[in-house]
DNA sequence: GCTATATTGATTGTATACAATCTCCGCAAC
DNA sequence: GTTGCGGAGATTGTATACAATCAATATAGC
């Protein structure tokens, strides 16, 4: 998980934020919803003074929307959102995967591997719960998608590709996602991999567009189906 | 200016955090100084209270680096910290530069040319003080640039890019151009208006590219320069 | 019945008090 | 001299009190 941030990762009380920011991405508290801060500090065992801390920094990253002298509220999205943020991922992830071909270490390959075998193995295994599934994916995902950037070598380029992945979470991409287009995005896993180790950029970078924007479109086609299904439900 | 925050601008004292932020990157609190809350209180005219909260939004956003029980560091950088910077403002706004030239108005590329026209004529222009001068080579740069980024269409590509830009400022980059590469500069803004007005968003990006990364060539030699003169004052 | 205005309750924004923590310095032991 | 311990001062972190602001309802005027 570790996600070297400006802030001191143990700090006492960054907890507070760590912690708010996993309600807002588990959709404990769904897009829309309003953050009253006496609620949020009775829900997380402190005063308002650090939760209010954890909602500027936390509006700071897009993950909530802060009206002056009217309160936070959990930040929605619109279908252009998530047009928007694949965009910015399929850039910042190809490029943390050109710059990775060239530095990536053979350790850190290694642990890539590993997660896109147990991705792969996942596929047959049979979970408790379809959340446990569900955080099974995300979580070697994010171990995957990780390692590549890290790789990349540029730390603000981490946090960027950190910042920009935290919303479609919030969409739980991976509900959406059926067995024949989980074997693709494996695929595509095997294929940066591949890329990675011949040590080409271009090619990194390419598979890494594709996968990603891939992505986009199961979850794209999801939501539209959703949205038709039920009627809108933003709020201002 | 305008910045396009997501938290609302016209917030009563989210103006501390503006003015803080202005203090940084215009070097009052130099790179590496130690911030400390009772003093940054009596120089913002407030308490300590909305302090922190600014504090936690500029370590947000990497302005400052905040140390557990220990306090706030103005951030300071080293020149691999500049070349990532550079990197991914290369990365960032090529990409704005190829979506604008789809989408650009009328109104935007006569703004983009006000600004680079009064970036051409300061070169004959005296100004009081080199501190206006700084000033206002800062502010047209920023409409040119935040022009284009507007235009791309990505809400999150302009944050992301304000993000970036932020840092280079600190340096006061151009406190280091010269007639020369002023001239450069400017050629280069017109090339980049060229190719938007054609619509043709590869080479709106090439150059654009090209720009950012001449720039960083730039500040990189007086860096350099600098550091072989006076020994590392660095601290951490 | 409709609009405009006042009042109330809820919530945010700020200041301040106090607790927790760290740094620095002095002193002792080796 | 160097190392280890401990206390004083400074600074951060949290809680709470109060002021400012907003939303909603009630009331009055038309």
């Amino acid at each position: 998980m570790s996600e070297l941030y400006t802030i001191d990762e143990a700090s006492p009380a960054d907890q507070v934020y760590q912690r708010l920011r996993r309600l807002l991405i588990e959709g404990y508290y769904p897009p829309g919803s309003r953050l009253v801060e006496e609620r949020l500090a009775q829900d997380l065992g402190v005063s308002r003074t650090p939760v209010r801390q954890a909602l500027v920094r936390a509006a700071a990253e897009g993950l909530v929307h802060l009206f002056p002298n009217r309160g936070a509220v959990a930040r929605s999205f619109t279908i252009e959102d998530l047009m928007e943020i694949y965009d910015l991922r399929a850039l910042l992830e190809g490029h943390a995967a050109y710059l990775a071909a060239q530095r990536i270490t053979a350790e850190q390959i290694a642990r890539m591997e590993a997660a896109a075998t147990a991705l792969e193995e996942s596929l047959t295994r049979t979970f408790e719960r379809r959340e446990d599934e569900v955080h099974f994916l995300v979580e070697q995902n994010a171990i995957f998608h990780g390692t590549i950037a890290a790789a990349s070598g540029n730390q603000r380029l981490v946090t960027m590709i950190n910042q920009i992945v935290a919303v479609p979470l919030q969409f739980r991409s991976f509900y959406w996602y059926r067995a024949d287009e989980r074997r693709i995005s494996n695929f595509f896993h095997r294929s940066i991999l591949h890329a990675l180790r011949l040590g080409d950029g271009d090619r990194a970078r390419a598979v890494m567009r594709e996968h990603i924007l891939y992505g986009r479109d199961v979850l794209l086609q999801s939501q539209r189906a959703e949205s038709s299904a039920s009627p809108a439900r933003r709020e201002e």
